[in-house]
RNA sequence: GGCCCUGUCGUCUAGUGGCCUAGGACGGAGCCCUCUCACGGCUCAAACCCGGGUUCGAAUCCCGGCAGGGUCACCA
């Protein structure tokens, strides 16, 4: 059977990190089985879905390359893939489990019901300010089994779902979790449709992947309790349900799951502005949970030709930068340069070098700093001096190397300089030897004066590389300039 | 609090009864390489939550504690 997964983000903010990656092994799992991935919007919590967000969600998965085949801007066989315009859906389907019993109007008010609520809280010795949930509330509507008068049925009214009556247990396979149970009296008539009309989660979200024939649903852990209300509903309408797939959390540095109000690295673009990688990024974010032997390191299309739910982890990550930052050094180091000078472009003019473009110059500063930079932002401060005109030294550098001493080999060393022909790190670099050999004096003696001279620092890429990507006419200028 | 899930170095993990003197990676310490900084190479420190069983033998199976997380809405 073909597999049909979907990612379904409601849009009340930015892409997120356990988003993304619920995203991502979706699309791998997808992509691996030659199945069909599904983007669905799930902006059915009006007070906080806004159009931004879809925008933001949507270009988060575009940056990450994270394609969907069946979805906003792309279409399907199952529109629409936007909750809000297929309302009249879920009203029909609701109609339907009224009709059969199998659900019902209730015209408690939502006073009514807090105050319920409030009172068994309160009959349990729970106080004001206690989190009322604590005390196991459930909610007995005199209108489930009520019939309306014609007069309610023109007052509006939320619509229930009528938990079945049954003794012991019931459950799921799951394929990350396995076998997972629980009891029946654990459950409550929870609602379908509020009483504007509008869908709750657990009954959109069961039509929709009925409707879209999604046959595996994996998503985060924190929706494995919502599994078994979903899984009445599958039964009362007589429909099968899918596989599902667990995945274990993405926690934050305080172990709590990582979330837009208190993780700011839970926002998947704050990367991309740190100079993190994409393929670095999604890396970094497969390995937490899901493991393939002593492996670290994976392409993308390794990620697609390896991945398995079977193979994720029940235990919950912990978000650790330093591996992210290690991660991302690793494949700027190991990418192609030009790809790598792409990418360092933008950040290479907001450091405010707007004339830089990918050229040769470019894939050379690339090439002399990709291990030298753990991020993109990194690169770009590194590379920003090769494109000024002069450069400023700093001071402790210029007392250490270019004292009387180190002016007079960076004499000596210009004079040497003055006679190259070919500016070509291959025939610079010699240099350094020529001149230790013909003085006596140390290769650092000679390098390191250099060093400051053209760079204003003590630290740069091989001297004959430093040379070569500041170009004759410019380093020759900068030597002069210090020796001034 | 009820229910559900989890518990191997600080972190991510390998490990599915003997291959474990518990392996890898990040981070940490040190050494080597070296014109600087890196990269790279090598070495070291660092873990089976606790207690009972089962077994000739347990990180691996069972039970009980403890700890952590999730969830209990007219949010998703």
């Amino acid at each position: 059977m073909m597999p049909r997964v979907r990612f379904a983000p409601s849009p009340t903010g930015y892409l997120h990190i356990g988003g993304a990656r619920t995203a991502l092994f979706n699309w791998l799992y997808a992509r691996k089985n030659g199945g069909v991935f599904v983007l669905r919007i799930e902006d059915t919590d009006q007070e906080r879905s806004t159009p931004e967000s879809v925008q933001a969600i949507l270009q988060g998965l575009q940056w990450l390359g994270i394609d969907w085949d069946e979805g906003p801007g792309v279409g399907g066989p199952f529109p629409p893939y936007t909750q809000m315009e297929k309302i009249g859906r879920y009203t029909q389907v609701a109609e339907m489990l009224i009709s059969e019993g199998k659900a019902y109007r209730d015209y408690s008010t939502e006073e009514e019901l807090t105050a319920a609520r409030k009172a068994f809280a309160e009959s349990k010795g729970l106080k004001e300010g206690d989190d009322f949930r604590k005390a196991g509330f459930k909610y007995r509507s005199p209108w489930r089994d009520a019939t309306p008068t014609p007069e309610q049925l023109q007052t509006t009214a939320v619509v229930r779902f009528k938990m079945p009556d049954r003794e012991g247990k019931f459950g799921f396979d799951d394929m990350v979790q396995k076998r997972i149970d629980k009891p029946f009296d654990d459950f409550d008539d929870f609602v379908l449709l509020r009483k504007d009309g509008i869908p709750l989660y657990n009954f959109s979200c069961v039509v929709d992947d009925h409707d879209m024939e999604i046959n595996l649903v994996a998503r985060g852990a924190e929706h494995v309790n919502s599994t078994f209300p979903q899984l009445m509903l599958y039964e009362a309408l007589g429909w099968s349900p899918p596989a599902f797939a667990h995945m274990p959390l993405i926690l934050g540095p305080d172990r709590e799951k990582l979330s837009k109000r208190r993780h700011p690295e839970a926002d998947v673009m704050l990367h991309r502005a740190n100079g993190i990688l994409p393929n670095a990024l999604l890396n970094f974010i497969a390995r937490l949970g899901w493991g393939h032997g002593n492996d670290e390191l994976f392409s993308v299309a390794q990620l697609k030709e390896l991945f398995d739910f079977t193979a994720v982890g029940k235990t919950n990550g912990v978000w650790n930068p330093e591996k992210l930052s290690s991660i991302n050094a690793h494949w700027i180091k190991t990418s192609d340069p030009k790809a790598i000078a792409e990418a360092v472009l933008p950040f290479l003019h907001a450091a405010g070098v707007p004339e830089a473009v990918v050229d040769a110059k470019l894939e050379k500063a690339v090439m002399g700093f990709r291990e030298r930079s753990k991020t993109l932002v990194e690169m770009a401060m590194k590379v920003k001096p090769y494109y000024t005109r002069g450069v400023t030294i700093e001071g402790e550098a210029a007392a250490k190397h270019l004292g009387l001493e180190g002016k007079q080999m960076l004499g000596r060393i210009r004079e040497t300089l003055l006679g190259v022909t070919t500016w070509r790190a291959a025939d610079l670099d010699p240099i350094v030897k020529v001149i230790s050999e013909a003085t006596g004096a140390k290769m650092g003696a000679i390098a390191q004066p250099l060093r400051v001279a053209v760079t204003g620092g003590t630290v740069s890429p091989g001297i004959g590389d430093t040379l070569e990507l500041l170009g004759r006419e410019e380093a020759m200028r900068r030597i002069d300039a210090a020796l001034s």
